[in-house]
DNA sequence: TGAAAAAGTTGAGTCGTTGCACTTATTGAG
DNA sequence: CTCAATAAGTGCAACGACTCAACTTTTTCA
């Protein structure tokens, strides 16, 4: 547990901005941070999130709550570590895929990769905790759908300009939207790779129908 | 502005109890919830959701705090009728469709149908604001689209079974979050009936290939 | 060296929401 | 008709997330 948020980035991708810190104040600061979320981690891990106030975390990390909240925007932020390069994976998921591939069937593979990246640490107890806590915290599971669909728009764009369709073309808008929304279908559902499978033939489909060869 | 959240139910559908109060303490009950709705929406329209406190409601419906929370289960329920046939409707959308209307048509109609009602009352000034405030304020666009996707699981079921598909299929589930999902981009777009169409395009393509005659 | 900038603290306050103990009005059964 | 059960409503205190304003301390850099 010697990260930030150390499970977190497998759960909405990997997406951890890594510049070093270069002055003394800089490095406090990160530290100050680390600290909270450090303690914010086990402390929901012990007891739940919903059993857990602000205080106690502000307590453990002994700062105070004012200084919480500089360092995170609320309480849900904790959890999460940033997902700065997420939306530029998207893009590049798209416009980088391999020849061949379509438009669906790379976004297919990109997110099921990301969101079935930790089954790999499935050994791991403390994870299967951690994950099973977003998923049966409202707030928490909210806050990930939200970070995760943040980047529709910017998907959109890379759609179109894959296809070659304006820039606002509501085909493309609607593939990005219900691409990104197979997460909750691929989540929700024991075997993720089949359900990715059923949900994505639907969009590969669809999507051949009005655009012949991408 | 009789009625209680009179707007609201073009927002999210047709789903109004009409069941009317018998005895004296209930009409009375329905009375002080009439009266706070009433309360709520004028002052929410005046001064903007965020702007307004419980406590004002309260105070203009000349009831206490605790007793509007006895009413609705939070501030945003304040705004939304209940939606006790909106799934009812969702399913027999489906399972009644015209002979010869595949099911992802059938949805499409009725989804547009539903969340374009209101366009009927685009005229009332008051009703514009009332579209805006809660597109534009977060805690409400959240609470409409939860709201609204909340009969997802009756909705793939109804699928399936108007496919003679197996309940969980997985196929059937993807199509009922999809067609749920369109909301979003019906109304974000400026032509909601074209959003539909290009939405719903990918999904009925999608739908013809592994489902041949439904 | 000295002053700007930024991290942190303290304490009070807002707002949504809940719990508790209480009063009052309505109802239905004897 | 009466009385006890039921349910609406009240007032108040509290909690938890979050914000604000005024202030101290530390770090930076010219």
């Amino acid at each position: 547990m010697q990260r930030l948020n150390f499970f977190s980035r497998f759960i909405l991708g990997y997406g951890v901005r890594v510049t070093e810190p270069t002055g003394r104040r800089e490095r406090k600061k990160a530290q100050t941070r680390q600290s909270l979320a450090d303690a914010a981690l086990e402390l929901f891990l012990d007891r739940g999130y919903d059993q857990v106030g602000v205080k106690d975390i502000a307590d453990a990390a002994d700062v105070s709550v004012t200084t919480l909240f500089k360092h995170f925007s609320g309480k849900e932020a904790l959890v999460f570590d940033q997902d700065d390069d997420l939306e530029a994976a998207l893009v590049s998921a798209v416009r980088d895929r391999t020849p061949g591939t379509s438009i669906p069937q790379a976004l297919r593979e990109h997110i099921l990769l990301n969101q079935t990246r930790f089954a790999v640490h499935a050994t791991d107890p403390r994870f299967a905790d951690f994950t099973r806590m977003v998923q049966e915290t409202p707030a928490l599971r909210d806050y990930a759908h939200r970070m995760w669909t943040r980047h529709e728009a910017a998907l959109a764009r890379a759609i179109a300009e894959a296809a070659g369709a304006p820039e606002d073309d509501l085909g493309c808008a609607a593939l990005a939207h219900f691409a990104l929304e197979t997460r909750g279908l691929i989540l929700r559902h024991a075997e993720p790779s089949r359900a990715a499978d059923e949900a994505f033939a639907l969009l590969e489909h669809g999507w051949a129908a009005s655009h012949p060869a991408s």
